[in-house]
DNA sequence: CTGAAAGCGCTAACAA
DNA sequence: TTGTTAGCGCTTTCAG
């Protein structure tokens, strides 16, 4: 019998299945963009993805055990249509994994009230929805406190993400925080980039141009992709990395430990971040009247010779794996 | 009324509307992986993905015009039941993506006679469904040619993609091809990865090893993740490149350009590939009585350091961008 | 245990 | 024009 069906090649159709037992057995991903159509070889739009493959990965992998499966949707923040793209897509699916809230939380709410909603690296504030995300906090307190503490960096330049992220704005209170703790640190300047490689280039020209009177001691990126664009032109530049100024990142995403000098970072472990982002929906899914959580997962210290650390070729090494602590120290990872 | 509706937050239901209609709005992107569960800080999953980003935003590119969604699958390779996953997906959508070609030509066969299919960087001799694609060959050709005629290289090793994957065999075919125009040139030795960074590590840590009696002068790699593990080892071994070998890879994806030396590639196409990939597979859904076609993608060759050529920071040009030439020729990307 | 029938929520064709 | 109704192809329930 099962030989004779599979001879004749019929699949039940899908949409009769899932109007017949009520459940789609598929849940939606959007990606939220920060960009602005910017042409060129590797573009803006190409290095945001960087950013949500892994996610995106352990969103299937999770995804895979239950054969379910996954509708991508990106949405460019600014467009007006682009939240009744969103109407649409919440038609198509049983729940909804948003990532990075630059989603109004008044947005969300609605949607939360239709269906599942869970938020990926969004706003901790969140109350309306579900919420995984990486602890940025800690780990950008770390950071920070690494490169005064350790390498004696006192005046910083903070590379700000868009007002819009979530993200972003986590680190950004991280990094005064610890400033108020360090008095005889000090915020020398501050811009906001767009998250992108090549707005991290026109930061650190313009900090190059206008940088009458010296440099930073350390340049304090919002992600990695405008710590590789500031790496660039300081190299370009002749301007020596870590010697003469810090540069960190955030992220840690692969190109970052290509580079030379590596690049110091804060580890964001985005495929678990999409893995227990699409457990938790899927809990939601069967029991909608669970109350809605915030996941924070620990992040790691990534310590290259951006920020002025030089272990060479090391073992990758976690010092206080588990108890509390969200932070833990690796440093340069052996790729051998 | 439209205000009514949206006060009251009505979405139709997607599969109702797909059953009424008879058409799901809906297409399935396919990948297939070439993977071994290696676990490793950026492992080699993740890095097979730098390869597929693209041609998904190019697809969502395509598809976000006509408000159609986009179902995503990864498909491993060696698993029995994917199979059965792929075949459930069918259900779901109206047509196929799929992306390298390790599924046998008779399933595509199978499949393409349920829903319309289009292969993507698939084996070109694939006659059973529509198929878009680089020109690896001319791609792989030009930048074999280079290699011996501009950086006299005669003691090619190459170091090939799996034998599953049809684009290592494109490249493959390429590389002998010029071997044979070229007597003086000899292939002193070849293995084959898995289209990883870590099957680079280990190619060049066994050419090393048993490379008693001197180095080749170049490694030939069917794609970039090999050619970057490759860089990383010779680096750290302390071999020179390019003046004691020269290393090429292949597709020319993001890291590549920021190793030192940059990475001498050819680019492919991978956006305009699922662009062009969608375009066909929506007109065949329109139409599907279209003939199967072969659309082959112009490459391009990008010199950089590691093959030998040193034009500094270079204005991209395109040499001869229009006609029949498939190949153009590409200098260092100026990232100014 | 097998087989008929009643929806699932929408669209499209048809009637009024 | 607007209102009604018959499916779309399954699953599930209920009768036989």
């Amino acid at each position: 019998m099962r030989a004779v069906i599979d001879q004749l090649g019929y699949v039940p159709d899908g949409s009769a299945q899932s109007l017949s037992r009520r459940r789609k057995d598929v849940i939606g991903l959007v990606c939220m963009e920060h960009v602005r159509p910017v042409p060129s070889q590797h573009d803006v739009e190409t290095m945001s993805l960087l950013f949500y493959d892994e996610i995106v990965r352990g969103v299937e992998a999770r995804l895979r055990d239950d054969n379910w499966s996954l509708l991508i949707t990106y949405l460019h923040e600014d467009s007006q249509n682009e939240l009744s793209r969103l109407m649409s897509l919440s038609g198509k699916v049983d729940g909804l994994l948003i990532i990075e809230g630059a989603v109004p939380s008044s947005f969300l709410a609605r949607f939360a009230a239709r269906l599942p909603v869970i938020a990926v690296a969004g706003d901790p504030e969140e109350r309306a929805v579900d919420l995984v995300t990486a602890d940025n906090r800690s780990g950008a307190a770390a950071l920070v406190s690494h490169l005064i503490d350790v390498h004696d960096r006192r005046a910083l330049f903070h590379l700000d993400g868009p007002p819009t992220a979530p993200d972003a704005k986590e680190r950004r209170l991280a990094l005064q925080h610890v400033l108020t703790l360090h008095p005889d640190a000090e915020l020398v300047g501050s811009c906001t980039g767009r998250f992108s490689v090549q707005s991290g280039e026109e930061a650190a020209k313009s900090l190059l141009a206008d940088g009458r009177g010296g440099l930073p001691d350390a340049v304090v990126c919002a992600n990695d992709q405008m710590a590789i664009g500031v790496l660039q032109v300081l190299g370009r530049a002749g301007v020596r990395v870590p010697e003469d100024i810090a540069v960190t990142g955030f992220d840690d995403i692969y190109p970052g430990s290509l580079l030379d000098p590596g690049l110091t970072t804060v580890h964001q472990p985005m495929r678990q971040l999409g893995e227990r982002a699409c457990a938790r929906l899927l809990d939601r899914i069967a029991n909608p009247d669970l109350p809605p959580r915030v996941e924070r997962l620990a992040t790691d210290l990534v310590l290259r010779r951006s920020c002025g650390c030089d272990y060479g070729e090391f073992e990758r090494a976690r010092l206080a794996e588990r108890g509390r602590p969200r932070v833990t120290v690796i440093t340069q990872a052996a790729r051998s």
